[in-house]
Parts: C-alpha cells; structure tokens; sequence
DNA sequence: AGCACGCCGACT
DNA sequence: GTCGGCGTGCTC
C-alpha cells in the first residue's frame, strides 16, 4: 500500500505573451482556483494565478517545480469570473495569462494582499479604569482616555477633538493606549437604501417608455437606447438603476475615456444613497485596489469607470449600462485588444442580466442589431430644452477665396451671430499651426525621420512636432538642402485660425481647445467654464470641444474642412464623422436660440453629406448598412486582422508572406484572406508595419482560421524577427 | 516577455 | 587575448 499523497498538481497562468500554461507541485490542500500563487519561474520569481487541477502534467514530472508560496487564502476571481476571462481567451485568442492579469488591479498582480487599506484606531487598553495612572496634571491624556472609553477613534477623529500626536504617544508609552490597524467595515448599503426624489424630473412619454421597458425586462436583455443630444438619456439610466439597487444588486455604468467627469458622478451621487465607486486611470494604485475590492465584496453599489472596468469581478451585477456606446475608446488598441461594448453583452448574457447601450449616434454594429431584432431598440427623440432641430448648411468652398479656411459666406454668417451676442463654435481637426512646412526655393518638407509623415509647425512654440511619434525639433532657419531662408507653412492648423480669428473679429475673445492648450491638468474645465460664462465669443478647437458639453448660447457652429473624412480609404471613416457632425450638431442651440450647423466642403454634393445634413443619422445610418451589406464588410462579415512590425519593412513581409503561403491552402474558399498589405503609413516610430486580414461571414469559421493561423506562426522561423499580434473584430486599420 | 547561452567583431 | 553584439531556445 503507498503513503497517502502529500502533493498535486496546480496549472496556472502567467503574466506574459504566451498562449502557454505551466504545471507545478503543490502541497495539499491545493490552492482554489483563481488564488494567486507565487512560483519560481525561469530563474525569477512570478505571481501567477491558478487556473486548474490537473491530474496529468503536460510535462515530464522531473520538470516540475514546487510552488513557492500561496498568495491567497480565498480565490481572488471567482469561477464565474474566471468564465467570462476563459471564453475573452477563447474569442481574442490572445494570450490567457495576459487576459487574466487584466482582470486584477496593478498591487495584485504585483502579489499585493488582496485586502482594504486598514485604517488606524486607538484604544483604550483598560476602558475600566479610565486615567487611574496617570499623574493629576495630565488633563489632556486623561481626557484622550475618557474619549477612547468610550469608543476606538482615528488619529484624524482625535485631532478634532483637540488630542494631538503627541499625548497619543505618551499614553502608548505608558501601555494605556494602542494604535491597531483595522479593516473598515463593510457598509451595507442594501440596508439604508434611499432615492433622492428632489431633483427627480417628470419623464416624457418617451423616456417614461424606455423606463418600464427596461424595469419589465427579465433575463438577458440588450436594450439600444438611442437618443438625441439633451434628451435626457442620463435619466432614463438613473431610473432603470433604481429597481436593481432596490433590490440590492450592484450596477456597472461603462462611459469613454472622456467622459468621466465630477459632474456625471454627483448626478448619480445626489440622486441615490449608495456607495458609488469610479474606476479609471486616474487612480493611484492603492485607490484601484480599494475600489476594485468593493466591487467584488459588493459593498460598492454602482460602479461607474472606463474600459477596464468591464474586466471587474462583481458580487452581484444585475444591470450594465454603457454610455456613449460607441465610443471608439471602449476598444483597447493594444495588448489585449478586447472591446468592452462586446464583452459586457457576453457578460450580460452569461448573468442573465438586461444592459443598455446608449448613444445619440450608435454604431452602425449596434444599429445593425437593433434593426434585426437582436437589440430592443428605444429611441428619445423629444429634446425638452430645445424644440427646434439644428438648421444644416452646406457651404461650397470651390473658388472662394478662403481667409484662414474660413469662406466670406462664413465670416458673414460669424458676424451676424456675433453681433447679437450669439456664441461661434468652429471645427478643424488639425492642432498646430500648418500641418506641414516647406521650402519656398527647392520645395524641400520637414518630414521626420522615424514617421512616413511631415513634421506639423507649432509657430508659437517655434517648434516642429511629429504628431505620430510625439518627436519635437526646433524650426530650422534655413533650409537644409539649399540654404533658402523662405520657409512656408503649407495647409491650415487650429493655431493659425486662432490667429487669423483674432485679426477678422478684433472685437470678440476666440477660445482654442486642442490637446497642445488642455495639457495642463484641470486647463480643460477651466476653458468650458470660461466659454459657459461667456468669457469668449468665439470657440475654436479640434473633435476634443464636440465631447466637452452643451454651450446654450451657441448658435452656429462650423465645421472648416469635412473634405478629407470623406475621401479617407478606412471604411470606417464615414461613421466616424457621421457621428462627429451630430454630436457638433448637438453642441447648438436651444429652444429660444435655435442652432445652425455650416459644413465648408469642396464637395458639397456629395452624397454622405447631403445625406446626412438632409435625411439625418439614421437614414444615413441605413444607407451606409446597406452598402456594407453589398461589399460584405462587417457587421455583414467577421475580420481578423494580423499586425506585424519591425525595424525594418523586409522581416515583416518575408514573415506574412511565409504564413499567408502555408495558410492559404488551409482556407475554405470563401474565405477572404487580403494581403499582406502595408500600412497606411507603413513607417511610424521607427517602425515598419505590415497587415493580413481575414475575413468571413461567420465567426466560426474566422475563429478556426485564426486559430490555424497561429499554429503556423509557431513554425515559421521569421516570426521571431518581429513583432505579431492578432486582432479579432478591429476597429482600425493600420 | 525576459533571460541565458553561444558564437563572431573591435578594443582595453 | 577579452567585452559585447543579438540570433536561438526555453521557461512547468
């Protein structure tokens, strides 16, 4: 008979690129799965996360090693969690180890504790016999331990109470009093739960529809909530939380990068009585590690964060809501390159739970499954502030003479709301003063070196900077190929309007809002207060101003140059500035100032143009769908997409080229398989990039491809020679 | 990814 | 004669 084991086997995953899984010894009892290990691992030491029990190792026993120690006593990812990361794996086909440790926040994955900051309290060491000790004339320690008598306290709570430091030391020098470190108390919310009616609108039929729509849905439930700017989706989204906390389940609000402002959370904070946590990158890491404990224990009731938030375990999740669905910024673009809009529907699906997408403009994905059925669609089409719809003009900028991209028809048009104290909101996607500067004698370009791009003149900062390597240069004086001294700006940037704003309306204060003048920390808020206090009659800026917030006192807004969203090769692009142009739409008017909304084209008849200023985004929306649908791209198709960069262009085509020759006999024929293809700007940052798309009308078949794809990677020799990474569903290409 | 091992060029 | 370049292989 043998000895009863001592020991088993644990797998676990690592924190690496590797689509790999490492066995090691255990002593038993063996870790749970998702508790965290540390393991010796090459010749370091690693915090890894158990992901399984296996009774075979997948290598020769005298490979294995023990673990060093157990992290945790409890799983830190629950098995329905670790569910949702395992299928993320499965679809993303990215490496699981990588996958998993996104899931936690930076102090675990460093092998942090997995517990609450403590927070210090002293106590009274003998309650009973309160000061006997100490001497008459310590007033100020007898009534330190009179108060502690009673009740533990903080340092900060003492302090108040006028006991210093000080007297604290004396009395634990004494052994009368001791500082213990606590854990705070979980606070129950669920008990004390309450509804701030006060500010409590009266709903529309509309709203008042989607609502009950929301509260009647049981089960898995997808809701596209589609409502134009002012319409109250914020309500519609506080109203369809209240049966859920009622109820004592938590709720994830999902919102883009941008969008986390103070003034959304005291919205949610004044109307309900609950604790509410923000998750977002601007966090210390201990803030991150509370906030994603109380999400998971439960005892935040609402969680309001940015994409990584969709990653947290949750206690008791019972309702998703993703604002501004489609937000490019809810797509990660490196890494794990998981879109959280698509992963939260899993989430919702596998917790049997509704979620709501909302947006004044959705993605032409979500639209795509509202109209066949697959979403509940709920549309806000009142906007109670302002009953008149934004006046759309399209401005030919064919032989004009333009001043700064700016029309006569324009200026005219500037003057005329100027001067009735009207606000001017102007676009124009290009920060710097001239996006590229060039030699008036030889034609030379200032082109930076490590970018296939020009270098864009900041004439302010006397400066050139790459806006796609961040690289900055001073401006040189002469050119140097020639030596000529006449170096020009060629096109228009936000600077160079700015200026010439300030020449054409000496009499109002113009505003710039791009990323070279909010760099500043709060400089941003500090610019929209300005504009809400009519500080400035003339706002100019890149897409950053059209997701700042409503301006009432604007009445016509412009965007200067919409030629080159039109003619861009991504089929993508069209959305995007589709979505742009509404939501600048959005920033005007209201009901006793109604909006104008001016787009300067060299295009003016184009159809997407005419299209949308005339028939709207939905009408738009469907045309676009329907051309998709005629070239099968997605959402009528599924892509994969694999990237691949080095120092140089030669290792990554030799590498394509070798997997797409293996691949290709392997593919069922209608599948697409394009490329390899350069990249749009094949050099960026000193590095050449090169593409292969994949492309079915369904998922399955683009997943066993993919699937195959990277088993070939593993065999051809020149994928060590670069850099790879695959992205299912992109957003983007390269 | 990180790291060690290993085999060829310019230097104390 | 060494220091160090990065190609190759491995991590349970």
């Amino acid at each position: 008979m043998s000895a009863p084991a001592t020991s088993g086997l644990i797998r676990v995953v690592l924190p690496i690129p590797l689509r790999q899984e490492f066995d090691y010894l255990s002593e038993l009892p063996l870790p749970a799965i998702g508790c965290r290990v540390m393991v010796s691992f090459g010749n370091s030491s690693q915090v890894a996360l158990v992901v399984g029990h296996p009774e075979q190792a997948s290598v020769a026993v005298h490979k294995l090693k023990p673990i060093q120690t157990v992290l945790d006593p409890r799983p830190v990812l629950t098995a329905q969690d670790m569910g949702l990361l395992d299928w993320a794996v499965q679809y993303y086909l990215h490496a699981a180890g990588e996958v998993y440790f996104q899931a936690l926040p930076t102090l675990l994955r460093k092998g942090e504790a997995a517990d609450y900051k403590t927070i210090s309290y002293w106590h009274n060491c003998a309650p009973g016999a309160s000061g006997q000790a100490l001497s008459p004339q310590a007033h100020k320690q007898r009534q330190a331990l009179e108060l502690l008598a009673q009740s533990p306290l903080t340092p900060g709570e003492l302090e108040v109470r006028g006991i210093t430091a000080g007297v604290l030391k004396g009395l634990a020098d004494k052994g009368l009093a001791e500082k213990r470190e606590q854990l705070p108390a979980p606070a129950d919310w669920r008990r004390d739960y309450a509804v701030n009616e006060d500010d409590k609108p009266r709903l529309n039929t509309e709203q008042a529809l989607a609502v009950s729509c929301i509260h009647q849905a049981s089960g898995f439930s997808p809701f596209l909530l589609e409502g134009v700017t002012g319409s109250g989706k914020t309500e519609v989204y506080l109203q369809a939380m209240e049966p859920v906390l009622r109820q004592g389940r938590q709720v994830l609000v999902l919102v883009p990068e941008i969008g986390l402002t103070p003034q959304t959370i005291a919205r949610f904070q004044h109307r309900f009585k609950v604790p509410i946590v923000t998750l977002h990158s601007g966090l210390s890491e201990r803030e991150r590690l509370d906030a994603w404990l109380a999400c998971r224990d439960g005892s935040a009731a609402v969680v309001i964060g940015t994409r990584s938030a969709l990653l947290t375990p949750f206690a008791e999740l019972g309702l998703i809501l993703i604002d501004e669905e489609h937000d490019a910024s809810f797509k990660q673009q490196d890494g794990f390159r998981y879109h959280a809009r698509d992963l939260a529907m899993l989430r919702a699906r596998r917790l049997a739970i509704p979620i709501v997408l909302g947006s004044a403009t959705p993605a032409f994905e979500s639209l795509h499954n509202a109209h066949s059925g697959k979403y509940r669609h709920l549309l806000l089409r009142q906007r109670p502030g302002a009953a008149t719809i934004a006046q759309h003009l399209l401005l030919d900028s064919k032989h004009v003479q333009l001043h700064a991209g700016l029309s006569p028809q324009l200026i005219q048009l500037m003057e005329g709301e100027l001067s009735q104290g009207n606000q001017v909101m102007l676009f124009l996607n290009r920060r710097g003063y001239a996006p590229a500067l060039l030699c008036h004698d030889c034609g030379w370009l200032a082109d930076c070196e490590r970018c296939d791009a020009h270098y864009t003149w900041h004439r302010g900062k006397a400066r050139l900077h790459c806006h796609h390597c961040d690289h900055q240069r001073p401006v040189p004086r002469q050119c140097p190929r020639c030596g000529g001294r006449q170096l020009l700006g060629t096109g228009l940037g936000t600077e160079q309007v700015e200026l010439a704003l300030a020449a054409l309306f000496p009499q109002y204060n113009t505003v710039r809002i791009d990323r070279d003048n909010t760099r500043r920390k709060g400089s941003f808020q500090q610019h929209l207060a300005g504009i809400r206090e009519g500080r400035y009659q003339i706002l100019l800026g890149t897409q950053m101003l059209a997701k700042g917030h409503h301006f009432p006192d604007v009445t016509l807004v412009a965007l200067l140059d919409v030629d080159a969203a039109l003619f861009a090769s991504d089929f993508r692009a069209t959305e995007r500035f589709a979505q742009l142009y509404i939501q600048v739409a959005g920033r005007a008017g209201r009901a006793s100032k109604p909006g104008r909304v001016v787009l300067q084209s060299h295009h003016p008849d184009h159809a997407l143009l005419q299209d949308l200023a005339n028939q709207g985004y939905d009408h738009f929306a469907r045309t676009a769908l329907k051309e998709r649908q005629q070239a099968g791209l997605p959402p009528f198709s599924y892509q994969a997409l694999f990237r691949v960069q080095a120092p140089q262009s030669e290792p990554c085509q030799y590498f394509l080229q070798a997997l797409v020759e293996q691949l290709k006999p392997l593919l069922p024929a209608e599948l697409l398989c394009a490329g390899p293809f350069s990249a749009q700007m094949e050099k960026k940052a000193g590095q050449f990039r090169h593409q292969l798309l994949l492309q079915a009308d369904n998922r399955r078949q683009l997943a066993i491809a993919a699937r195959q794809a990277l088993a070939l990677i593993d065999t051809i020799p020149q994928a060590r020679k670069v850099r790879w990474s695959l992205d299912i569903d992109p957003t983007e290409l390269w």
